[in-house]
RNA sequence: GGUCUGGUAGUUCAGUUGGUUAGAAUAUCUGCCUGUCACGCAGGGGGUCGCGGGUUCGAGUCCCGUCCAGACCGCCA
């Protein structure tokens, strides 16, 4: 295989030559005899037909180069005066960027040869060329490094999914997807389409909600997850079963969110929770080895409590150190009343932060006091290079009290140590936040390197402040450690959960949990999320009702597909491993949706708009 | 719902304290060019400075509003 053939992806090489994915089609087809990518001097003095895209003309007079580009590569046509007629030459010169053309000619040889693509040692002699479409000048280039902006790639994102890095990010997608299939169809899981239209539930997010004509004032909901299907499909003797499958969210986008996404969706029946972590830490590393070249013996692990402690935060970053130490102990003893009134106050050692000027730290200060963080203000206490100390605080703390504070958060001479306090949740996230700012600048956060982590034992239950009362943290299916559902009657919120989250590089990959499966138990915790009685049968009833029919013990877990791919490509924007994503507002700037409709088809549907303004 | 950043040539951007005819790169067009491949050389065309209002002798620049895009907070079981 040529080194060129090959593209990064991240910066891991992957191989997106046309045979080692087997991406074009044995079978004799006639429009072409080969793809842009695949002719060497093996086959010279062969007569081919090719046909792509226009990539770019290098008119010299006496010669006219053409570079002609499909999916596969790029393959150089040739048109001189010598060889070729002056008819042809003519129409060569007229050929402009992205049109369509077919070619046929003769394999030669280049005097001149380009070590930098694959096809660089050979050339076509044209003999006949067919424009098969002409094109308008596109509105910015299509190269690796295009000079168009994010807004009008995407509405023209059809121009964009030419260029490599896009192109790549697709196939790479495939393969992802195509690894799942094999390993899961390996495993025995069985894939089953599950409805799209459903019934719209009031908890989680916000449904997309879709009218019905037939039913009129009546609603369907599209999913926001298979989740109560997969569980019937249990209950259902299906025993394995997995969908790659999209899933609707009507609440706010990131770069990492997006109204309609795609889960690896998955469920297993007589499974206790070591079961489900073995299968898919067997998935995840399959994948990891498949598509990365990277092999991983065994997962972490790490308690729900552990992670919020340490890292303040359920899906920590583990590819570097940077843990909190809980400084409570050594900063309550002198008259510091910022510490002292706290109900935690806490600290990271920022590797080499000493370094820092006075003003980059004045910056960090603020940065950790703008409202999206919402630290009242910022300690911190240099650790220089000699062994002494430099705080903020020297005023209240001596060397000695420093010097603790370098041990708990396992500071080193040269280190800076930032500390936050306040209340103990706010804080933890405040200077989880700063924890991952702080990485990111200092190149801690390297793509190539993978650290997964399973986060295990999430509480059931979530406190509400808006409406005061306990949500369920996953969800309302999610079944109690056992032994602890007399807990939720004393201390709901201390109630640990069969529930458990894949992290990778700081993202929340996956998550998942062992079901409730007996009616009694779903009553009981419908009853203390809240639902009457009849409000859970008229939402859940069906669920309720198959419990009753030889229900088996269940369980299961859901991958973030458009994530995973993402983080494998070494990227934590999802954007461009889609197709055709939405932006921020949830639009399609290319199609223009959403859009009104017809005022006919409102009447079909017996609804009415309101508008406001 | 909120915070921040941005919107100037086809495109990506620069544009000083408000002051002459708004620049660069690239793309594009024309001509030249005996091995290009980021081709090279010479020349040309290309602008409602997002939109509306205001301040001012004078606004790309300042103020108010608005639209669009991106990042984030809330939200996302």
């Amino acid at each position: 295989m040529n080194k060129k053939s090959q593209q990064t992806v991240g910066a891991f090489l992957f191989d997106y030559s046309p045979t080692s994915l087997n991406l074009h089609s044995k079978l004799n087809l006639m429009y072409r005899s080969h793809t842009n990518g695949e002719l060497r001097l093996s086959h010279l003095n062969q007569k081919v037909t090719l046909a792509g895209w226009v990539q770019k003309v290098r008119d010299k007079g006496f010669v006219i180069w053409v570079d002609l580009r499909d999916r596969y590569g790029i393959t150089q046509l040739i048109f001189d005066e010598e060889r070729t007629s002056k008819d042809l030459l003519e129409k060569a010169q007229k050929l402009g960027r992205e049109f369509v053309i077919q070619v046929q000619g003769t394999v030669i040889e280049r005097q001149s040869k380009n070590p930098n693509i694959p096809t660089g040692d050979i050339e076509i002699l044209v003999e006949e060329l067919t424009l098969l479409n002409n094109a308008k000048l596109p509105p910015f280039t299509i190269e690796d490094e295009t000079d168009g902006g994010e807004e009008l790639r995407m509405q023209f994102r059809y121009l964009d999914i030419r260029r490599n890095p896009v192109k790549n990010n697709l196939i790479f997608r495939h393969k992802v997807t195509q690894e799942v299939r094999n390993f899961l169809s390996n495993e025995g899981f069985i894939e089953v389409e599950t409805p799209y239209l459903i019934k719209s539930t009031p908890e989680g997010a916000r449904d997309f909600v879709v009218p019905s004509r037939m039913n009129p004032g009546q609603f369907y909901a599209l999913p926001q997850s298979p989740q109560t299907f997969k569980q019937l499909l249990m209950v259902g003797g299906m025993d394995k079963y997995f969908q790659i499958v999209k899933c609707f969210r009507d609440e706010d986008l990131r770069a990492d969110r997006q109204p309609e996404f795609t889960q690896i969706d998955c469920e297993m029946a007589f499974v206790e929770q070591e079961d489900i972590l073995t299968v898919f830490e067997g998935l995840t590393r399959h994948l990891l080895k498949e598509v990365k070249g990277v092999e991983i013996e065994k997962f972490p692990r790490m308690f729900y409590d552990d992670a919020m402690r340490l890292y303040g935060n359920d899906k920590p970053d583990i590819r570097f150190g940077m843990q909190f130490g809980e400084l409570n102990d050594v900063t309550k003893h002198k008259d510091f009343n910022v510490f002292n009134s706290a109900e935690l106050v806490v600290g990271i050692a920022v590797p080499g932060g000493n370094a820092f000027t006075r003003k980059e730290i004045d910056a960090l200060i603020d940065w950790v006091k703008r409202p999206q963080i919402g630290a009242m203000g910022m300690v911190y206490c240099r650790y220089n290079e000699d062994g002494t100390f430099k705080s903020s605080v020297d005023k209240f703390y001596d060397e000695t009290d420093l010097a603790q504070w370098a041990e708990v958060t396992g500071a080193k001479p040269g280190d800076l140590i930032c500390i936050l306090s306040g209340e103990t949740h706010k804080t933890r996230t405040q200077l989880s936040a700063l924890r991952m700012a702080l990485a990111e600048r200092l190149g801690l956060r390297n793509p190539n390197e993978f650290a997964p982590l399973w986060v295990v034992d999430f509480p059931l239950l979530e406190w509400d402040e808006e409406t005061s009362r306990y949500h369920a943290m996953h969800h309302p299916f999610t079944s109690p450690k056992p032994g602890q559902i007399e807990l939720l009657e004393t201390n709901p919120g201390a109630v640990k959960a069969n529930a458990y989250d894949l992290v990778l590089n700081g993202n929340e990959i996956g998550g998942g949990s062992i079901r409730i499966h007996d009616k009694k138990t779903q009553a009981l915790m419908f009853d203390y999320l809240g639902f009457s009685e009849e409000e859970a049968k008229a939402q859940f009833g069906f669920l309720m009702n198959a419990f009753e029919y030889g229900a088996p013990p269940h369980g299961g877990l859901a991958f973030g597909l458009d994530r995973l791919v993402a983080i494998l490509g070494g990227q934590e924007t999802i954007r461009d491993f889609i197709a055709f994503p939405k932006n921020n507002a949830g639009r399609d700037v290319m199609i223009d949706a959403p859009a009104p409709v017809d005022l006919k088809q409102l009447e079909e549907l017996s609804l009415k708009l309101n508008l406001k303004s």
